[in-house]
DNA sequence: GTTTGTGAAGGATTTCACAGCA
DNA sequence: TGCTGTGAAATCCTTCACAAAC
């Protein structure tokens, strides 16, 4: 075991980009909008940027000449289309639909947080396991059972699963996530899951974050 | 600008340990409590640690040898043993006080989670800046003015600050925290705030966590 | 004059592979 | 025999430094 000595073409399938690349594009797409929010220069430099995300500026411009050569030498990048370019790159130019499981308190949480349509992320059901739960609404979506899945995934166009159930039932849920053809899942349970290795899973783990923070203190 | 070329000391002083060495503790510490609540085996190799988290064993085993020799050749960790050296070392064999700023939404929902103090996160004080919710009781806690916070932040040993204000004013909260005298600041404004760079901050933004996902999916 | 884009250098992290111990 | 602990090798990532472009 374990996996591939046979990257003659994992480097050329499996994206050239290292993943800690596209997690920081994102950042990016973040101090962008907030520049074009504010008034002021329509023009911004690496320095500037890398001043915002207390990074490097070699960082930031090494990251984006993986995917082109978006500045003007002397000057810059032009805000509005380095955003429009790095949505684009992310697939944020776009609309995904996602699947709460788990209706409970963080499950109910998650559906009524306000922050992800604005951003292109469209909450379109919502499944459990409770007889008390199951045909009820709760902000908009009526609650089905999670036999339902499978079949919803394609006929809603379901590209994400955001699990919010018991950390006991996390793996199970996330396996019929899986089977059901989901390749992204955002985990709210406190656990690594296994899953297949063409699907990606981040974990909001506020408690896990708080971990790793007490280590520095005295 | 910018930083240390005197890293003289930096060697010395601050943590021979890679930063992504502590970020894994706390996921080895989360596996082997499910283990201890199963009941089997009392002892773990690096190969079923690493099954469990989907890393490789070899990584498991340089981790652990930064802090010590715990495990036994030929057997492998004694699962007890290991998660309280591990809990020792990451400072989690005590509580920790922490204060929420902002008691909207979110900071109500922070307020309530219910996993925070069964692994020795004490929320003991909340603030907010709006009159209608100063002096209210949320949760038990009686929400404070903002101006109160540096007093408390010593009287109440609060040691971790909890964001949990519209991402207007959370850079004006941070510096407030900081000024205050914390160093370790759990974030859930979708912002990267400036800190000094004895300041810890983790972001918790399940925004940006998707839209890192986006770019894998077809 | 300023700032990008990028090979090359340097540093950090991961993996290998095996000696040593139970 | 089985598995840890660890130097050495390999890989990955960041930073440097400068030619080219504006």
């Amino acid at each position: 075991m374990t996996d591939t000595n046979n990257n003659l073409f994992n480097t050329e399938l499996i994206s050239e980009v290292p993943e800690v690349v596209i997690q920081r594009l994102p950042l990016y797409v973040r101090v962008l909008s907030q520049f074009t929010n504010m008034l002021g220069g329509d023009v911004i430099s690496s320095e500037q940027l890398a001043s915002h995300l207390q990074m490097t500026p070699a960082q930031i411009r090494k990251d984006l000449s993986y995917f082109g050569r978006f500045g003007k030498q002397g000057r810059g990048y032009n805000v509005d289309m380095l955003e429009t370019k790095l949505r684009s790159i992310l697939g944020l130019d776009r609309t995904w639909n996602a699947a709460v499981v788990g209706m409970g308190r963080l499950g109910r949480a998650v559906v009524s947080y306000p922050g992800f349509s604005p951003e292109g992320f469209i909450i379109n059901s919502a499944f459990d396991n409770s007889e008390k739960i199951i045909g009820k609404t709760i902000s908009g979506l009526k609650v089905q059972p999670i036999s339902n899945l499978t079949n919803s995934v394609e006929k809603l166009d379901i590209k994400i699963g955001i699990v919010a159930v018991p950390v006991g039932c996390a793996q199970e849920v996330i396996d019929i996530l899986v089977e059901g053809g989901i390749k992204s899942i955002l985990n709210y349970a406190p656990l690594s899951p296994k899953v297949p290795d063409d699907v990606v899973v981040r974990g909001i783990d506020p408690v896990l974050s708080l971990k790793s923070m007490t280590y520095y203190m005295r």
